[in-house]
Formats: structure tokens, C-alpha cells, sequence
DNA sequence: AAGTAAACATGACAAAAATCACAAAAACAA
DNA sequence: TTGTTTTTGTGATTTTTGTCATGTTTACTT
């Protein structure tokens, strides 16, 4: 953990544009900008620990973020991920509970702390970013009941081609279609729920069915539509 | 549905003291009542359906109303269940999203309907009760996140013994340890995310073992303890 | 009250997935 | 670079859970 020397204002920050903070104006911007942290972070690097209380929330500027609930003998379970422009920590705040996750750096990130002040602060003075918040929360909360729909009902192999699609969504595919997000198998089987080997076996799996192509932790995606159908997609 | 003679104003709903409208004026709760529906509704109705542009939300004033997400070849999982005081259908207003889940009774009931630009205006002119509503989805995205890791960890008899908890608490007991909701082990099924058949086998399982008393649908609880460490509970 | 449909129960079996054991490869640290 | 740790990969085995078949009981309908 580094201390950035040139503290991202809010102000300047592009990100603001597409996030959650879009309805602010820049006085309030300016005012985000006052008592804010700034840090760097290497992958593997906890910015809180599940249990915790947190006096404030979190916004990427950049690299990646896994939000994580341990379990059984310390098992993972990867909730969700959180990278540039997206916040973490504000459902703990605003419903006044400990943290229900720990996040952990998985890509090398710069990350914006603000304290919770500022949140009540703009929930109690802009209707627009109250209403952009509880959005967010609100489509975190269907995300999760659709997860939890496919985790009741899925198989495993459903599941893993599921989320190598949620994957593609969220992280993108570089010009030879390999994904921009690089995870451990442990990881991927912390996503989809199931044991290392089981997610290693499929993996090989699909490559030699030709769906995918690996080399080391890069996936390429070589038949989407396969994937798709794969995940027994429906609705 | 039955069409209710005396439809209860907001002001004299003694509901609304314990519930997310706690904060409101009487004037506003005066505002609520115009235009507000309410309807008597049996066993099986339903109040939308997934996928419905639904244009206002929902408050149970009697009886239960189970939340579900509809699968692979019809099988229904239980998202969550609402009973007096709750709110439904408000997740899908503030994200602008279709319902994500089916609104079904199973215990019969008396619900409000209040249209979407009320919830709006609300939002807009009290910031207690926007902070309330904020609470609420987020205290349900965290559970929803619990229950992500509790179907990916847990076996199937572990999560039996858990959903048998969780009922305890959300309907409770009556003086002879009866819990007081009423399920098909095929619902029991779909809270825990398994086959009809596996319910069976556990509950006889946990009756032959002394922790439960079964009759019929009744579930007589004989050993809570026990019942929480089978639940694998911990922190 | 009789007939029909739904729910409950149980056994046998199959499928899915976890666990264990171990080896090879890759990543990391001194 | 070398040694160590972590990650990846594979086979064998066991456990868990789902599916299918069938009979019984209970609830609902007319």
C-alpha cells in the first residue's frame, strides 16, 4: 500500500461522469475532494475485512477489486468484483451493519477512500444522488437473487460457462478475444461455487471442445454462442 | 381477489410505526391513502409475475406473500417472503427494471397497492424515509449475499436446518413450539435450493432424531439447538 | 360423498460433484 | 539462480444429491 502522490480530485476524475456521483454538481465534487484518501494497492491487498466496521466507502479509479464472503474452513465465496468507477463499502454504511464482505485487491488499484459524513451529507442534500444510490443497490439486489436462482438450480458446468460470460461482460475481450481479467481457477471455483478441480476438469473440458483457449490464466473465448447455450440461458 | 369494503387509511395502519414509513408526516401519510388500492387475495393469487412492468410497489397488511424466481423447467426458488409491515415490488420501481421475481400469496392476505410516483415523491421531499428505504435493500442485499454463500458451502441438510431457523424467526412459534407458517416440502424445497424428495427424507430424518415433531405441515420444533449446530452456524 | 388432483413418502438407481492423493509446472522470494 | 511455495493438472474413489418409479395419503372440486 503507497501513498499516491497526486490525489485524484473528484473534480477532474472522468470516472465521476459514468458512476454513481454523475448528478452531482461541482461544488459538491469539490466538497467530495476534502478529507478524501487516496491509496495505491497491490493485488492481494485487503482494503477491509469482512466483520469490520467501516467509517466510510470506497471508489475505484483503477484495477480490480474482489468483494469476498469466507465461509466453511475459510473457503471464499466471490460475491462480487468492483474496478474503475465502481464504489464498495456504502451498503454496510447505509444500512449501519458491519461489513458483510472482505475486499480484496486483485489487480493492482488505486483506490478513493470517502467518509461516511459525506455520503448522509449528499443523500440528505441530493435527491438525484439519493435516487442513483438506492438504483445501485437496487440492481445488486436483483443480481444477487439471480445468482442465487442459478447456484440453487444450475450444474456446475452451467454455472462456469455462466460466469466466464458475466466475465466478458464485465471485463471485456482484447482484439484476440482473450479476457481482461486474470483469476486463479481457485478464483473462478470461489465465483462459481464449486471445488478447484472441478472448475480445472470443465476447463480442459471446454478447451478441447474448442469453446475456449487457455494459456496460463488467459482464457481466449473462441464460440461464445456455445458458452451461451452452455449456461442454459433462458428468459 | 376480493375487494375490500374498509380499506385501511395509512394514517390508522398501525403497520406503518415499525415499518420503512415510519418517518413520515401525517400529511403525508394522508397523501399515501389517496389512490391507494387494497385487496383481500387467497392462497395461490398472484400479485405479478417476473418479467411485469409493475408501476407502483406493494404493502402487506395480512397474512404472507412468498417471492419467487422462476427456473429451469418451472421450478420456482423462494427469494424471500413478506408479511405484515413489508414492502414488495419496490426493488424493480427504484432500479426502473422489470419484476425479477413472482409475487405469490401463500397465506391469506389483505396488500396494498400504492402507485410508483408516490414512492417517487416520497423520495424526493423526505430524506428519513429515502434513508429508510436505502436501509431496507440494503439489509436485503446483504442477506441475499449470506444466502450466495450458504447454497454455493453448505450441503443440503445443513441449509434444511438453517431455512428451518430462518422460518423460526421470521414467523416464530406458537406457545407449543409450532412454527407459524404453513409450507409444502415442496416450498421447503425451493428455500433451500434441492429436490422435493431430499426434504422429505431430511425432515423424517430430523423428526427420527428427536429435533423436530412433524404433522402434516406443522412443524413442531423440539431441539433449536441442535437444529443451529446441524446449520453448520457460525461466527 | 365421490372422484380427481396434489402432496407425501420410500426404495432403487444414476449422476454430479467433492475429496484425496500425488505429480508437474509455474510463480515467487532469497 | 536456486530453493520454496503456490498453482495447475489428473486419476481413483466416495459422498452427496437428484431422478425415476410407485404407492399412499391428504386436500380439493363438483
Amino acid at each position: 500500500m503507497k501513498y499516491i502522490q497526486t490525489i485524484p480530485t473528484c473534480e477532474t476524475c472522468d470516472l465521476q461522469k459514468f458512476s454513481v456521483f454523475k448528478h452531482l454538481t461541482k461544488i459538491e465534487l469539490a466538497n467530495l475532494s476534502i478529507d478524501k484518501g487516496c491509496n495505491f494497492f497491490k493485488r492481494g491487498n485487503v482494503l477491509y475485512n469482512e466483520g469490520n466496521r467501516i467509517n466510510g466507502f470506497y471508489c475505484v479509479n483503477q484495477g480490480v477489486v474482489k468483494l469476498v464472503k469466507t465461509g466453511i474452513e475459510g473457503r471464499e465465496q466471490i460475491i462480487r468484483f468492483a474496478q474503475k468507477g465502481d464504489i464498495i463499502g456504502y451498503r454496510s454504511i447505509l444500512s449501519k451493519e458491519l461489513a458483510c464482505t472482505t475486499a480484496k485487491v486483485i489487480d493492482d488499484a488505486v483506490v478513493c477512500f470517502i467518509p461516511a459524513s459525506k455520503l448522509f451529507g449528499l443523500v440528505q442534500n441530493n435527491n438525484s444522488f439519493a435516487m442513483e444510490l438506492m438504483k445501485l443497490a437496487c440492481k445488486e439486489l436483483g443480481e444477487a437473487n439471480k445468482f442465487i436462482l442459478d447456484i440453487a438450480q444450475k450444474t456446475v458446468r452451467e454455472r462456469l460457462a455462466e460466469v466466464l460470460m458475466l466475465l466478458r461482460e464485465t471485463f471485456g475481450l482484447d482484439e484476440d478475444h482473450v479476457l481482461q481479467i486474470l483469476l486463479t481457477r481457485e478464483e473462478l471455483a470461489n465465483i462459481v461455487g464449486t471445488a478447484t478441480e472441478s472448475v480445472i476438469r470443465l476447463l480442459s473440458e471446454f478447451k478441447s471442445d474448442k469453446i475456449i483457449a487457455l494459456n496460463g490464466r488467459k482464457i481466449q473465448f473462441l464460440n461464445e454462442n456455445t458458452l451461451i447455450r452452455l449456461s442454459n440461458f433462458y428468459e
